[in-house]
DNA sequence: GAGCACTGC
């Protein structure tokens, strides 16, 4: 069963319930075996019987024999299982009862035989125990690339077992373990995680030791975290067949099972299959290769190396398929054999554009109105566009055309008297459904309420709903063939964000969502030709991503040569060095050896980007001493979404703004006339108190002037203040978002715990420590000691100072702003890059003074200034450190705050 | 001078 995206389970509140209404036929059973009969409770059994009669109905049902034999006689197992065929759910239920899955002691006895014996000695508790501690295997783990998935697996794979979900009894077998929400018992068997989460616990034990299976699920989508599981998979069954227990597992072997809705396996199975020793050959026969996929053996795939001819690629076409004589490292090969198991979809009819669309608005529009003319109910509609721009303007476009309906309907019926044509009597209403990731929560949600009679809803989505969300009742997808992607360049230090078409695989997966629930259709929006000529599958997340995080995960695994691990995809060479670069230059590698350094282990356990946990590692000198301000910051920062919500007109308004009005971050962005004199003498600028609204007047007071990370630390603070009473009245006076704001607590009290400790302490122990607990000292007004600030900045700058940018006057002359976009003159220019940047009209440095001509506001005294070269104004900060930096139209800076240039050079990182 | 696709620790 594929998860159903539930937004609820997102939410903690109704999520305790779920495991309340779970937690309470188990009150009173008491410890002791869990498999024991006696201990399942009734009801939990019954229902469990009654969801077996679904199971048998389940397409995999049928393999359940074939899959535990493969599973026994493999290392590897790789399942390709389609849409609906019930693998996620199913193939932990049927392995956990398997002999090979029961914890074993190093003897190789079983624990059900220690725990026979444990009951004729003296303290058979405390051996017991004791065993158990030093067991190896008997839990199987389930990796979901998402927390919703993780949580509501582990929920319906609970019932269907009939045991209670997690810790909340003793009798549980099933649970998960998720950031922030870690439900396990110590019977816990079946234990759904996020692919983080087993990084995590890899970090702890290297070799896996508590599990006897691991099942790591929806690999096609292939993001970072599986990629980097997938080569510690491999080390670890390799050190395995190696023998002499050098996986401390007392020759009890990792089994492993991938999965993937997608048929192309053969990337995957040649990658097990290979000794690491092969794939470090052929790494280094095909370094030109700038998207070198290691392990592909299809003819298709094979074709697609760069740097070989035709002879060459055959070549290794067969030293890969002559598997027989090949070894691992010093044992017998990894044997990998696979499965697959037809999914339960209805047929969905594919249609194209028999030529290019001009306009895609005008063409899906076009699409929407013929399939509600020519289509009955039921069948909504769901549009796929690239972002949230897109969407608002189809958006309009489709409310002026359900308005035509009504009034074409209506007066012709009623006043004339003449009888509408059939197709109009008969034509249902119409109902909008804007869906992106920001969209407040209780938008989003109305996807899952059932629509008004005799209406068709229209959803217009982005690829949110291609995994994360499924909408119900979907049978006509309209797909732009675009969606946003986001591309780490790492020459630049920039990540572009830019509209760009999918992939055929991805193009799939949309056209699926139309043959849930009945047959469908599906309108490309493209010709069949542009279909062919799409990529055959989306890039792998380690192709486009910054490596910081992979690099330091590694090296924090004592994996040193980092160009020779076992990946999936090797990503290109410059991204690994810029990577190295990176942490070498936030001191957690040591740049005479390349190993982790004390600093750089301290990083790779906070769960934080490396420049914030570097910043954070450095607020707890006795110098800077400021973890508590250092915590809120990062937490904020950590998390994608804004917290300051669009402001309304209106005094007063605290509703939600309405559907199609422009929306406008930047009205935050008041009054920031004053030129400053240097970084911290800004002042929270309540003096004004002008026509603006409460809600303005409100935010007004948390503004720092010339630093968006001290406006989040002053926002955090007020909020968590414990005089602030009412935190979602609070969040309504001050148009800030509520769910951002619990999300930056959740993180804020996890940071808090782990800085609490000595662990995380930078040189000798400084006068404060972090408060483990929710509160601060902290009054509702706005920081305005110039010291704190000052030390607040320097300690942001100790991880950010790669990213000091200085206007573009004071810069040296080549810049490389024209690299990027030579029409624009950047205001300001990167130090370590010399890339021009802009900074983004969020911030609170983006001023309209500045503009030349004048800016939008009646009491906009600079016409004076306006001769200033575009972009540049007397009045700005001559030196700046940004967190993000993101090309969309052009390169903007996000989160920035200015600093003196002087702390740069006093922290000995600049000459 | 004007904007952020989607996950995860």
């Amino acid at each position: 069963m594929k998860a159903h995206g539930d937004i609820q389970m997102a939410d903690t509140k109704k999520k305790r319930k779920a495991d309340e209404a779970f937690r309470k036929p188990s009150d009173g059973a008491h410890f002791n075996n869990p498999n024991d009969v006696k201990f399942k409770n009734t009801s939990l059994h019954q229902k469990a019987e009654a969801l077996l009669k679904t199971r048998q109905q389940l397409p995999i049902w049928p393999h359940a024999d074939e899959i535990k034999q493969k599973v026994r006689d493999n290392d590897v197992l790789l399942l390709v299982g389609e849409t609906g065929s019930g693998k996620s759910t199913q193939i932990p239920q049927f392995l956990y009862k398997e002999e090979i899955c029961q914890p074993r002691q190093r003897s190789g006895e079983t624990l059900q035989k220690v725990s026979k014996s444990a009951e004729n000695v003296t303290n058979g508790a405390q051996t017991l125990r004791k065993a158990q501690k030093s067991m190896i295997g008997g839990h199987i783990a389930i990796l979901q690339p998402r927390r919703v998935a993780a949580i509501s697996l582990a929920a319906r794979v609970a019932a269907e077992v009939g045991t209670p979900l997690g810790s909340s009894s003793p009798a549980s077998t099933v649970g998960y373990s998720v950031r922030f929400d870690i439900n396990v018992s110590p019977s816990t068997r079946i234990k759904f995680l996020t692919d983080g989460m087993l990084l995590q616990e890899l970090l702890r034990d290297p070799w896996l030791k508590e599990y006897s299976v691991v099942v790591v699920d929806e690999v096609h989508e292939r993001g970072l975290n599986v990629d980097l599981v997938l080569g510690f998979l491999k080390r670890i069954i390799e050190a395995g067949k190696a023998g002499g227990d050098r996986d401390g597992r007392s020759g009890n072997g990792l089994r492993v099972v991938v999965m993937s809705a997608t048929a192309d396996m053969g990337g995957i199975e040649a990658f097990f299959a290979r000794s690491t020793n092969d794939l470090k050959q052929e790494e280094s026969g095909s370094a030109n290769s700038t998207n070198g996929t290691n392990g592909q053996v299809n003819d298709k795939n094979a074709d697609e190396w760069v740097g070989f001819s035709d002879d060459e690629v055959s070549g290794k076409r067969a030293n890969r398929s002559n598997g027989t004589n090949r070894q691992a490292i010093s044992g017998e090969e990894i044997t990998v054999t696979s499965c697959h198991i037809k999914g339960r979809q209805y047929p969905v009819t594919i249609h194209y554009e028999p030529k290019p669309a001009e306009n895609l608005l005008d063409t899906a529009m076009n699409r929407i109105m013929h399939i509600h003319q020519h289509t009955p109910l039921p069948g909504d509609i769901l549009v796929f566009l690239s972002g949230q721009e897109m969407i608002e303007n189809l958006e309009s476009l489709c409310h002026t055309y359900a308005q035509s309906l009504q009034e074409k309907q209506l007066p012709n019926h009623e006043q004339s008297g003449t009888k509408p044509s059939r197709l109009q009597e008969k034509l249902p209403a119409l109902q909008i459904l804007p869906l992106f990731a920001s969209l407040p929560t209780h938008l989003q949600s109305r996807i899952f309420q059932a629509a008004p009679p005799f209406t068709r809803r229209i959803i217009l989505s982005t690829n949110i709903a291609e995994t994360s969300l499924t909408v119900p009742n979907i049978r006509h997808i309209i797909d732009t063939g675009k969606h946003k992607s986001r591309h780490f360049r790492p020459g630049l230090n920039l990540d572009t964000l830019l509209s760009q078409p999918v992939s055929r695989s991805s193009a799939a997966q949309r056209a699926g969502r139309a043959g849930r629930e009945a047959p469908g259709t599906c309108w490309r929006l493209y010709t069949q030709s542009d279909y062919y000529n799409l990529e055959a599958d989306t890039q792998p997340e380690i192709l486009q991503t910054d490596l910081s995080f992979l690099v330091l995960t590694l090296k924090a695994h004592s994996v040193d040569d980092v160009l020779n691990f076992p990946l999936l995809t090797r990503p290109p060479r410059r991204s690994l060095e810029a990577a190295l670069e990176h942490l070498l230059n936030l001191d957690a590698l040591d740049a005479a050896t390349g190993k982790i350094t004390e600093i750089g282990r301290k990083m790779s356990m906070l769960p934080l980007r490396a420049d914030l946990a570097r910043a954070l590692l450095a607020s707890t000198t006795a110098e800077l001493d400021c973890v508590d301000e250092l915590v809120d910051i990062v937490a904020a920062l950590s998390l994608e979404e804004g917290i300051f919500l669009p402001l309304h007109k209106k005094a007063g308004d605290s509703s939600m703004p309405k559907q199609g009005q422009k929306k406008s971050t930047s009205e935050l962005l008041l009054d920031k006339n004053k030129a400053p004199n240097s970084a911290v003498d800004d002042d929270n600028d309540d003096s004004d108190t002008g026509a603006t609204s409460p809600q303005e007047q409100a935010r007004r007071k948390l503004l720092s002037r010339h630093s968006d990370h001290l406006t989040l630390l002053n926002a955090i603070q007020a909020y968590a203040s414990p005089t602030t009473h009412d935190r979602r009245a609070w969040c309504d006076a001050h148009a800030i978002s509520h769910r951002a704001m619990s999300r930056i607590m959740d993180v804020r009290k996890q940071l808090r715990q782990l800085m609490s400790g000595p662990k995380f302490r930078l040189g000798p122990s400084t006068s404060r420590t972090a408060s483990p607990n929710d509160s601060t000292q902290n009054s509702l007004t706005a920081i305005t000691d110039p010291d704190v600030k000052s030390r607040v900045l320097k300690a942001l700058l100790a991880g950010l100072w790669p990213n000091v940018a200085i206007l573009t006057t004071l810069a040296p002359q080549q810049s490389g702003a024209a690299a990027v976009n030579p029409n624009q003159r950047a205001p300001y220019t990167t130090l370590l890059t010399t890339q021009g940047i802009h900074i983004h009209p969020s911030s609170t440095l983006f001023t309209h003074r500045t503009v030349a001509g004048g800016g939008k506001k009646e009491d906009d005294k600079s016409g004076a200034k306006a001769r200033q070269p575009a972009g540049i104004s007397s009045g700005m900060a001559k030196a700046v450190i940004f967190t993000d930096l993101i090309y969309t139209s052009k390169a903007y800076a996000r989160n920035v705050s200015a600093v003196e240039l002087g702390w740069v050079v006093e922290m000995g990182r600049l000459s």
